[in-house]
DNA sequence: TTTCCGTTGATAGTATTACTATCATTTGCC
DNA sequence: GGCAAATGATAGTAATACTATCAACGGAAA
């Protein structure tokens, strides 16, 4: 299998992670450690003993922690967003299309032999207990000037498409598709830590059931035949 | 109007802040302070100055800046759980109850002077930019046993009997009702600061479309009449 | 070959945070 | 008037989130 790069916002980082070793070395320790000890757990100072480098060779590469964890959550919308635009240009039917994203959307996700270096497993944990932190700060505006959440917007603005394309008179395409993105995530976590709050708790195949009431509820917004 | 007190949870704070004069100061000078420094900006020392009293007092109200924030966002879930209770316990139509309930969720929240030492204005930003993180750590499982999450999940619940009674056959009541939740809140805060997200930062009024928004998927979604 | 530049390592230092501990003082109430 | 509970005052600590400086190394250009 070929091995793969994304290409992200410049200004996610000072120098690029994916131009040298030790950018690499960054990223390929953080996953990890970020899922086990949580963002407000993990420093930069545990990352360096880890990787056995130094705090200050990390700053090099990140402002802050902030920063390297929007790098990696933009990354996997990244990511996302590639293999939906890869899974779905040759479908004829745009109701195809949108059910062939949220299938991806949903599903659990396992290692993408393109990216050796990035355990997509832990990296989608992350994303599920961390992303809203990135944009649900009080620098939220001066990160979106400076384009820190361009990945998720794309992705946001693709799927929204095939909404348009299904129904082009739905009024709320894109709050739709902001919902379903929130939602695939935040029903994962309640289902395993406040199971009262969801029905998926109960389900042999959550991420399946996840993916059927999403769809349900997609379906039914835009008056679509599921 | 009559003064009312609201009766949370008693692991959520050491000593009951509802039963003190400085109690009642921590609630009411922590709610504006959070709502302009934000949550990371936030500190006990800070507060202790402002409220001209000493870190050590407010330890002793509080174990720490995390639990007096799950405090203050349980107060926002048990008035809101409160409200409607009280204005759709006299509506005989489950699906009016329903309605009910999303216009309360889903308006622009202003004072109630029932609550005098509440900025319930101020509170209600707090829940958009902040709510999440008082489930989003690794601590959660812990919080949960202690019953931190009990307002959240009873006004959940009681929504939920509403989708139900509208419709006993639809799967989903519960994941239904934290979607709209947790939407109610997001869709608010993209429209403010990631408006290429929602369609709602186009509307004059983005809280009555966000009511619109949400009552057209939960009703689409059970299939009741609108 | 030498020079030099960019990358990394090593180390030190700082202000702030998130507490904990101790003791003194005040306040209400039996 | 005495006692306990609440609060204030103060000090101290480990960890965090950085910033700064200088040395070492390695490769490319002159």
């Amino acid at each position: 299998m070929t091995v793969l790069q994304l290409r992200l916002n410049d200004n996610l980082s000072l120098k690029d992670p994916q131009s040298t070793e030790l950018g690499e070395k960054i990223i390929k320790h953080s996953i990890p450690m970020i899922d086990q000890l949580g963002f407000e757990g993990f420093t930069f100072k545990k990352l360096s003993i880890e990787m056995e480098s130094t705090e200050a060779s990390i700053y090099r590469y990140f402002e802050n922690k902030h920063r390297l964890l929007v790098y990696l959550i933009s990354w996997y919308w990244a990511w996302l967003d590639y293999r939906i635009e890869y899974e779905t240009h040759h479908l004829k039917n745009s109701l195809q299309k949108l059910d062939r994203a949220l299938k991806l959307i949903t599903e659990k996700k396992i290692q993408d032999n393109s990216f050796p270096d990035i355990d997509e497993e832990a990296l989608a944990r992350i994303v599920v207990a961390e992303s809203d932190k990135i944009y649900l700060t009080k620098q939220v505006d001066e990160d979106n000037k400076e384009g820190l959440f361009r990945g998720y917007k794309s992705l946001c603005k693709n799927i929204a498409r095939f909404v348009k394309e299904v129904n082009p008179d739905y009024p709320f395409p894109h709050a739709l598709v902001t919902t379903a993105l929130e939602t695939a995530n935040q029903q994962i976590f309640f289902a395993e830590h406040l199971p009262s709050l969801t029905e998926l708790s109960e389900a042999s195949d959550p991420y399946g059931r996840n993916y059927e009431f999403i769809r349900s509820f997609i379906y039914n917004s835009i008056n679509a035949e599921g």
